[in-house]
DNA sequence: TCAACAGTTAGATAATTATCTAAATATCTA
DNA sequence: TAGATATTTAGATAATTATCTAACTGTTGA
């Protein structure tokens, strides 16, 4: 369901995040070194991206590195195309 | 700024009418029958999409028709092209 | 002009969310 | 193993949101 990454789009912090992901991967300490937010709001927020798997995170060390999951980032945009034809024709989506 | 699109787009009460409405301009009523939902509830949603203008309404008579508004719709559509190349290179947006 | 219909606005309430400070956890290095 | 660094978790609070019922506004046609 895209309702998690579609609610987690709606906030501008989180959106920017995503930007940011999209250049490069970042720890949660670079990414926090971007906003005026505390660090736990912005952990918060990268908690919620994780939850609607827009991002993925790993530890190297006493970093967390994180990625953007263009998996589902894909999905949320294949909404926009899907919407209005969705189970008309033969599987036209993939690519545009 | 894509703020209010992107709250809007949140719920799915109104992504399922943004999907309506790609299909044709529905009335306020036609729209509210298709959920189970009051109709004050989807009058209040409709509002958000207006002032999110992902929606535009036309009063005809005694009804109201709401249509998608294909512009702003493509606006957030871009944004997720956009996303990670800004100011990167030439506008080789628009159509994909 | 009045009744019926279509839709919105107002006001209330419960649930969700964004943010903060303080405390906890995990890793590294001396 | 202790101290420093990176990050998350807990708990609190204020703001926002989704939904409802009741009341209102605008339009039509008898």
């Amino acid at each position: 369901m895209l309702n998690l990454p579609f609610k987690a789009l709606a906030d501008p912090t989180r959106r920017k995040i995503i930007l940011l992901l999209k250049e490069h991967d970042m720890t949660a300490g670079e990414i926090a070194d971007q906003f005026k937010m505390t660090k736990p709001s912005i952990s918060h927020h990268l908690s919620t991206l994780k939850q609607a798997q827009l991002v993925t995170d790993e530890r190297k060390g006493q970093n967390i590195y994180y990625s953007l999951n263009t998996t589902v980032f894909q999905e949320v945009v294949n909404w926009f195309f899907n919407a209005g034809h969705v189970n008309e024709g033969g599987n036209s989506d993939e690519e545009c």
